[in-house]
DNA sequence: TAGATTGTTAATCGATTAACAATC
DNA sequence: TAGATTGTTAATCGATTAACAATC
């Protein structure tokens, strides 16, 4: 049985790295793997990836290593892909879109349950799959759908706004493309995206050869 | 004058949100600012970047704080925002027009130089200000204009059979939006944007309401 | 001069790696 | 039984925080 609270963020960040490589596997009919070939294959340590996996729960077997679909299994639990929060989009942009076609595309445990922008009649919609509302349907949406999550694709003088709203509408988590930096809180759980930053980061290394992993 | 190698990257990836929060202190007419306000504003503490700061120089001045245009200006010659870095884009659908559009009207020291895309004539190109290419002219290009960066927004399977390929044509730093899991090396530096990791990172913290401070 | 705040060293904390007994 | 590989404890490494002398 999964056990979590205090496990650091920087473990939870490599679960979804752990699956996706284990869906790999599955797929490939795999059926069982050591710590030892996972590090190899991921650029990671044999230690890290036991170390990891130990926080949540003894998976594998002595001088066996550990079922792929089990542990594959045991994972998405951990993450919670199996049950669902509801998530709206603010700004049907070409990002807003490329977001929107992704979630319908992959499970990631977030459902899109409703689109909004500033000027909905303007947004090109075919074959999006979805109908969008305007922003001032936004409040009342809100309090009968009650999703959890919003995902910002808003520029951030917008968002710097929206937050604190988004907040008293029972959103309670982020996913925040806008390059507003947003503090997370016990109240208000934050991914930022800063495209920005990320380029300027790989424009530092590529200009200096700088060493040391990434992810994310 | 910048000293940098062997600065961790822990550290550079904080520098484009320090120049992102200068610049808007800047914008608004602040001159001169500490690092416990930095610190207060930003969610660090100050000790933190003054760490941080002085892996590169000593910028601030005892008793006064650090000049916020000096400090602003000394950050984006660290991350060589004056430099260009050229670049192509691969699939033009709506994630790769939205980063082509955001990249025309940022400045973060990288510059599009071409499009590619499988079906280049099925492609909506009205307004994007690129004319795009054929993946089958990709060769030829990358040998007369030798862009050092690629953008991968294709699918991870065409990713796979790309990379490789890229980094003989010269490509030494690879902004990855595919699924692919892609290895950093000496010769090529990556970031990987997988924004599925992402957003069941905020499903994990949403489920759980675990802390944990988060970038990017 | 007195007050403020840096640059920098030392202490602490957390994450990664190594080692090895347990056991399949 | 012998070999393999886990789970877990201990050692190391790196990053953050605290403290304070230097100095504007």
């Amino acid at each position: 049985m999964a056990e979590n609270k205090d496990v650091s963020i920087t473990v939870v960040r490599r679960l979804p790295r752990y699956y996706k490589f284990l869906s790999n596997l599955k797929k490939n009919g795999v059926q069982k793997i050591s710590s030892k070939e996972i590090a190899n294959r991921m650029g990671l340590t044999a230690s890290q990836i036991r170390q990891d996996l130990n926080c949540f729960g003894g998976f594998g077997q002595q001088g066996y290593g550990y079922n792929v679909e089990a542990l594959s299994n045991e994972i998405a639990s951990i993450l919670h892909l199996n049950q669902n929060i509801d998530a709206i989009l603010l700004g049907v942009g070409n990002l807003g879109k490329a977001l929107a076609n992704y979630m319908s595309a992959q499970s990631t445990g977030v459902s899109l349950i409703g689109l909004f922008d500033k000027n909905p009649e303007l947004v090109e919609s075919k074959g999006l799959g979805y109908n969008i509302m305007g922003l001032t349907e936004l409040d009342e949406f809100c309090k009968r759908h009650k999703p959890k999550i919003a995902i910002l694709c808003i520029p951030s003088d917008a968002a710097e706004k929206t937050v604190a709203k988004l907040s008293l509408l029972g959103i309670t988590g982020i996913w925040n493309f806008s390059s507003l930096d947003i503090q997370e809180s016990d109240e208000l759980k934050v991914e930022n995206m800063h495209l920005g930053n990320s380029l300027m980061t790989l424009g530092f290394k590529v200009h200096n050869n700088c060493s040391g992993s990434e992810e994310d």
